[in-house]
DNA sequence: CTTGCACCTCTAGTCGCTAGAGGATGTAGG
DNA sequence: CCTACATCCTCTAGCGACTAGAGGTGCAAG
């Protein structure tokens, strides 16, 4: 096989250099061959894996629950009730962030649009943190 | 006036104990009196101060515009731009965050109907992390 | 006076990297 | 073969915004 060293895995697959070695030094990704010179040299099954990592990331999963998704996809027989079940958590987790950030946003938009760019003293902006019971609080 | 103990502040306030002593070891809350015995004793100020912090840190504003935001509460001639300016930089944010949160929604829920209960090697979720090709990638 | 909770300080850990020091290796040109 | 330069190596420390825990002191009720 071609040797494809930290610096092209790390081209190919959009996972910076310093990171890749993190994801070693944790367990996530195993350990490369060493060239002759004590230089990682890795495969394509690593490239695999990074750009899975990479892309569970994106999607927010967590170290941990990337591992557990890594461990399934290498028992293929298992049931997939966990790969399931850690995804389904994450979208959940994802609708109540939105749901939360709308509600921001909402807020946001009441103290800037408010602000009559004038002094502090009648900016709602300030006003609206002093004092909670201003906003429509439909969170917290 | 009447002594207010750190536990009492921060049921007032709603920010844990351990959180009010670490604001004012990054100068964002004012040393308070202590009593004898050397326990901190807060003013109604210092009440104002954590209920105004709390709620932009509720709103994800960041701890060095809070520090701007208080410095601006303090001085209320001065012009609200700056004020302004930081809202609508955290509006913005939020916003983005909320776009690329709906992406990752729908990228999760077509994980999720996918995935038939059965095998890994069936799945749905564990295949679209493989294979980034799977997945409509509207982001990244 | 004792019990037990709340307070004190200090250090270290969390998560997922990122930055930098200080040195070794690999490669291309002269 | 030598040199220049990019890339690699390991290691430690830092980020933000807390959180946890150890080990000790203060205080109020019974």
């Amino acid at each position: 096989m071609k040797k494809i060293t930290i610096g092209e895995a790390a081209r190919q697959s959009g996972v910076k250099v310093p990171t890749i070695r993190y994801y070693e030094s944790i367990g996530l990704l195993a350990e490369p061959e060493r060239s002759e010179g004590n230089q990682r040299s890795y495969a394509q099954s690593h490239l695999h894996r990074l750009a899975f990592i990479r892309h569970a990331r994106e999607l927010g999963f967590e170290i941990d629950a990337i591992r557990t998704l890594l461990t399934l996809q290498d028992d293929p027989n298992q049931s997939c009730a966990s790969a399931d079940a850690i995804a389904k958590a994450r979208l959940i987790e994802v609708e109540q962030r939105i749901r939360s950030l709308m509600a921001l946003k909402a807020e946001l938009e009441m103290m800037v649009e408010g602000c009559g760019h004038g002094r502090v003293d009648q900016c709602r902006v300030i006003e609206v943190l002093a004092d909670h019971g201003e906003c429509m609080h439909p969170h917290h």
